[in-house]
DNA sequence: AGCACGCCGACT
DNA sequence: GTCGGCGTGCTC
């Protein structure tokens, strides 16, 4: 028998099966197993994706070791790679990889083992140790058996006498139990909720379409009890023998989410997601394999869990970016989940409050079923929405906190309610400039302006990484006039101490949860009434259920509204929604402000009244005029070299390739310097393709991808239906 | 990805 | 004459 192997390497040139002769001895191999082989002059591992019987006319090396007792990559895992790896343009190895915890990838170097715990349990019957323990003197082995006789097991944490005195005569015996290392602590009670008429309508819609390769995109309100649908469609699909994926954005945001499916299925639920550690991962991926967990809960790579049997995959927040990866292999877990679904006959359910208009344009063309909640369950109501120009407040001298918004904070504060303040920009001040000459401090490897950070009193770039100490002297005319401009976070925070000295304040962004658990804390802590302001980035909009706020100020909407991309007012739309959904989720009614400078701006005027459905209306309209999704695909080609000049010829040579290749009714834009053009002294340029049916497309692509993967100078990057432009 | 092979410049 | 630069090609 032959094995036909592909490697740990992701390079082009090496993205083929070579084959391996099997050791005799070697019987468990099986497609999909983990194998170790010479290669060249090196061992490397890898992946066995068939086996033949065909003999080569060449000689052929010997699989040099099996990893694994059981194959890693299943009959439906290898399938998978092999499609996305094709639609994709990656090599097969490296989606492989994606899909898999560290501890389980193809790589020489990761070794990361089970826990093992080793249990004490008893030979013998309960007469035969009751008859042992009279006549027993010793007080330790008496306590040990009295608590084997309790509970049948006993975990041994350190070996002593008495343990081997037991063993040694044959009354018990040692065994290995795998040892997980991840469990949710919780202390909290389930809370069963009736179903309102749309939340059952829906539920049962789904159930009814088991067995079907159905797409579904639940449209529902912000507090209109998505999370109760959920969980009650899986309970269905887990009545009639079958399992369940639940994607959320990126789980550590999203504690309580993960609670409530704890505490509803206990057990039976994996969780996965980047706030763990590799062993961690390692341990929840087991508890799928082993068969020990119906549900999985988790993020983005989460849609690619080896359950068997599949009912239902539903993605939460559908519309959130962190579903498509932005890395290499730049897959979408919404594209992956429906392949999944038509390989399990499983229906796929997207949730949103705000849609992306993808998909909700799929609905309007009956690709996807609609369903829709219109009425908020439970007692919240939706919160009143203000906007405030800030055009008006700069002219009153109110630059940070307009005249309204303290005013609100001042109020709540004395009712003891919570407030959450948003802004998008970490850090103390986005630009530091000289007060005399105008000259900014840039990033020296980068086109960009460096962030002061005040605590550690360094200049950053949040591009690069590069950090220097403040500088207080102007590098160019030598002025000490040197002055901040622009509003992070960190001045926020300080700015509200010295307004609100009582009030107390936490700080939630990259800054101050770079420390495992301590976004946790935070989220605990607020919740928990220790503080009376949270103020954060982007992490603090997603899914966080604090019924005490009822307060929410948005400090500046401008800074996603402005950032030059086809989405950003459907960003704003979103977070904007988003981030007010976060007000009056109890008793209270809740408040939102929204401080910008565009008061008349569609996606900001339509999200006071959450006005979902206009704003989808309009938005449209721009798209179909512009020719963006979702009336045309679009595909991003990135060009980046170190060198100037030669950005600049390579982008137009393939400029003019991809115009004088594609067809007529595709529109080629560029090439063009990239948003930001030098990125940690990396020069980028870029192409966008926009079109509805191209014959062509795909194999200029795959020329263009292969030409220059042999390239050292030169990186060219392919992204499908990326992010941001 | 590594590593060897291979063909041209400045050195004890 | 040799040491070594990194361009090209191969790994079952």
């Amino acid at each position: 028998m032959y094995a036909k192997v592909i490697t740990e390497i992701t390079a082009k040139a090496v993205d083929k099966m070579f084959i391996y002769k099997i050791p005799k001895d070697m019987k468990k191999i099986k497609v999909g197993s983990r194998v170790k082989v010479p290669f060249g002059h090196q061992e490397l591992e890898g992946f066995v994706l068939e086996l033949t019987h065909e003999k080569e006319d060449y000689e052929l090396k010997e699989i040099t070791a099996l990893v694994d007792e059981e194959p890693i990559l299943t009959e439906e895992m290898l399938y998978l790679g092999k499609v996305l790896s094709e639609q994709l343009l990656c090599s097969r190895i490296s989606i492989y990889q994606a899909m898999l915890p560290k501890a389980l990838k193809a790589s020489n170097k990761t070794e990361i083992k089970k826990k093992m715990d080793t249990y004490l349990v008893l030979n013998w019957n309960r007469t035969e140790v009751e008859n042992y323990l009279e006549k027993c003197r010793f007080k330790r082995q008496k306590e040990i058996l009295m608590k084997l006789l309790e509970s049948g097991e006993y975990l041994i944490t350190k070996q002593d006498s008495s343990i081997k005195t037991l063993v040694k005569n044959n009354i018990c015996t040692l065994v290995q139990k795998e040892k997980y290392r991840y469990a949710f602590q919780t202390t909290k009670q389930d809370h069963r909720v009736t179903l309102n008429q749309e939340q059952q309508y829906a539920v049962n819609r789904v159930l009814s379409a088991k067995n079907q390769a159905k797409t579904f995109l639940l449209y529902g309100v912000t507090g209109a009890g998505k999370t109760e649908v959920y969980m009650n469609i899986i309970e269905g699909m887990l009545k009639i023998n079958k399992t369940a994926i639940m994607l959320v954005p990126e789980i550590s945001l999203t504690p309580q989410i993960v609670e409530r499916f704890v505490l509803r299925f206990g057990r039976d639920v994996a969780i996965l997601h980047s706030g763990l550690s590799e062993g961690e991962k390692y341990d929840e991926y087991r508890k799928i394999t082993n068969g020990e967990v119906h549900i999985v809960v988790g993020a983005r790579s989460a849609i690619f869990a080896p359950l068997k049997n599949i009912g239902v995959i539903i993605i939460d927040e559908e519309h959130s970016s962190t579903y498509k990866q932005d890395n290499h292999p730049r897959y979408h877990a919404r594209d992956v989940a429906i392949l999944r679904g038509k390989y399990h006959q499983a229906p796929v359910v997207l949730g949103s409050a705000t849609p992306s208009l993808e998909s909700m344009a799929r609905a309007g063309r009956k690709v996807y079923d609609l369903l829709t909640l219109k009425t908020r369950a439970g007692k919240g109501k939706l919160p009143q929405v203000y906007i405030v120009n800030m055009k008006e407040e700069v002219k009153k001298k109110n630059f940070i906190f307009s005249e309204l918004l303290s005013r609100k904070i001042e109020e709540k504060l004395l009712k003891k309610e919570q407030i959450i303040l948003f802004l998008n920009r970490r850090g103390y001040s986005s630009i530091s400039s000289c007060g005399d000459c105008g000259e900014v401090i840039k990033c020296p490897n980068c086109d960009i302006s460096l962030t002061y950070h005040k605590s550690s009193n360094m200049l950053r770039c949040h591009y690069c990484g590069y950090a220097t100490k403040k500088v207080s002297i102007c590098p160019k005319c030598h002025s000490y006039n040197m002055k901040d401009f622009g509003l992070g976070t960190e001045k926020l925070e300080e700015e509200l101490h010295h307004m609100y000295p009582n009030a107390r304040i936490v700080r939630m962004d990259m800054d101050t949860t770079s420390k495992k658990g301590a976004h946790q804390k935070i989220i605990d802590d607020f919740g928990n009434g220790k503080y009376d302001i949270l103020v954060g980035t982007q992490m603090i909009a997603k899914g966080l259920d604090f019924p005490k706020v009822t307060l929410v100020g948005v400090m500046n909407a401008d800074a996603s509204l402005n950032i030059p991309d086809f989405r950003s007012s459907e960003r704003t739309f979103q977070l904007l929604c988003q981030v007010s959904g976060r007000a009056g989720r109890g008793e209270e009614k809740g408040e939102v402000i929204i401080q910008t400078y565009n008061n008349t701006h569609y996606s900001i005027t339509l999200a006071k009244h959450h006005d979902y459905l206009s704003f989808y209306k309009e938005e449209m309209k721009i798209r179909k005029q512009l020719n963006y999704s979702p009336y045309y695909y679009i595909i991003l080609i990135k060009i980046s070299t170190k060198d100037y000049e030669l950005s600049f010829r390579e982008a137009k040579k393939v400029g003019e390739y991809l115009r004088s290749h594609l067809s007529k009714s595709t529109y080629v834009l560029g090439p063009a310097m990239a948003n930001v053009f030098r990125i940690d002294n990396i020069y980028h340029q870029q192409c966008i393709i926009k079109y509805q049916h191209d014959a062509n497309l795909k194999q200029v692509l795959l020329t263009l991808d292969n030409h220059y993967k042999g390239n050292s100078k030169v990186s060219l990057e392919i992204d499908i239906n990326p992010n941001r432009l």
